[in-house]
DNA sequence: GTTAGCATGTAAGGAGTTACATGATTTT
DNA sequence: AAAATCATGTAACTCCTTACATGCTAAC
């Protein structure tokens, strides 16, 4: 019960420092690459964002020095932490992915759960990209129903907004199916022409199988 | 000074009760049928909403029943609110039309700002067009420099959303060119693409010139 | 006469956002 | 030595979401 509140910025950042420890500033560069077109956060998110993590033990933080020349001991010298994720920062993040609820498929949810989707398992992969898929063929009929009510006159403006609306979602129905059923080949033939996610990875089903 | 709060919420509140009074229920519907693929609300969301308007003085209720038969005068009948936008709110309206800050070109504000653009004056209608074109641009630089930093090796899903995502933001600089395009054509050009907002309705009060 | 959809709300609170503030390091 | 950009934060706040709760009305 109760739909596990989960918020992009923790899976995100989990995501990245499982990868590699990073510092913030870098953090916030990487983040917003990697959810590219999705999302952009700003300091004021990320660092309070970095605080709660620590809070909960999920990351830990390590002092670094920079790239510069060595540094007398003394000064404490505080810029540049480096965080990693930690054991249970891990399991954390284990769980989060292993999720396909709502919030692994509605607009926010979806990018982030998308771009870890190398640590997430086959099935539940499956998961959330059919579900993403219903939630927008959802709202395609919602949309569709709403222009056959012709007694709703719309402006133009409106009217050129809802077109391009629609055409925005049928594409990215059109890439979820060649994602599904890339999906599906890679399940069972391995090699197989997948449209761009091309390097050999290799889907071992089993356990918490990670491919990173 | 000071980016004035805005909310999405408002503005599309406003923008449809200045069509046509209307009660919650249909108001919501009407709300994500405009604003289609770009957002959607919840009646938790809406009713509120509509509270602050009211306590704001934006916005007025007038009791009516449904269309249902007659009914007995005594009965208050509380069923069906509807909704109009007060003098006030039209002020509100078309303050918030005027604007032409990042508000009005993030992801969230563009998608109600253009829906509404048919109450909007055409050199506003340009100058958002063009920021979320230059934000768009924006975006589209950083993303191209993180991807040439080699450095940042990314899993192939990472890579299959950044292009995608790459993609939709390409698309959708391409419609707004389309667009821009079409406004400078119309500004010079009368009988060109003018929004068929119909009704001679004539926006009298503050100089605001309106073209409903 | 009961389901499905219409219609209206509230309480609690989550997930960031904005604006501000400061210092270190590299580049020009 | 100035400018740019790297780097880290905080206080206050906002807008909205979730889950819950209720009653009316039309259709089957």
């Amino acid at each position: 019960m109760s739909t596990q509140r989960t918020g992009v910025l923790e899976l995100a950042v989990l995501g990245i420092l499982h990868e590699t420890p990073m510092h913030g500033y870098e953090l916030r560069k990487r983040l917003n690459s990697v959810l590219g077109a999705f999302r952009a956060f700003g300091y004021g998110s990320l660092y309070p964002g970095l605080k709660d993590l620590l809070v909960k033990g999920l990351i830990a933080e390590d002092a670094a020095d920079g790239p510069g020349p060595a540094r007398p001991l003394d000064r404490p010298r505080r810029s540049k932490i480096v965080y990693r994720i930690t054991a249970e920062g891990k399991e954390r993040l284990q769980d989060l992915l292993a999720q396909s609820g709502p919030a692994s498929w509605e607009d926010d949810g979806f990018g982030v759960h998308f771009a870890f989707f190398g640590l997430t398992q086959a099935d539940i992969r499956m998961r959330i990209l059919e579900g993403r898929r219903s939630r927008l063929e959802e709202r395609l009929d919602t949309f569709r129903a709403a222009a056959t009510r012709t007694r709703e006159r719309v402006d133009s403006y409106t009217l050129e907004l809802q077109r391009h609306g629609l055409e925005s979602v049928e594409r990215e129905v059109r890439w979820l199916n060649e994602l599904i059923a890339s999906e599906r080949q890679s399940g069972t033939e391995p090699g197989g022409a997948q449209p761009h996610t091309a390097d050999g990875e290799t889907t071992e089903g089993g356990g918490a199988t990670v491919i990173v």
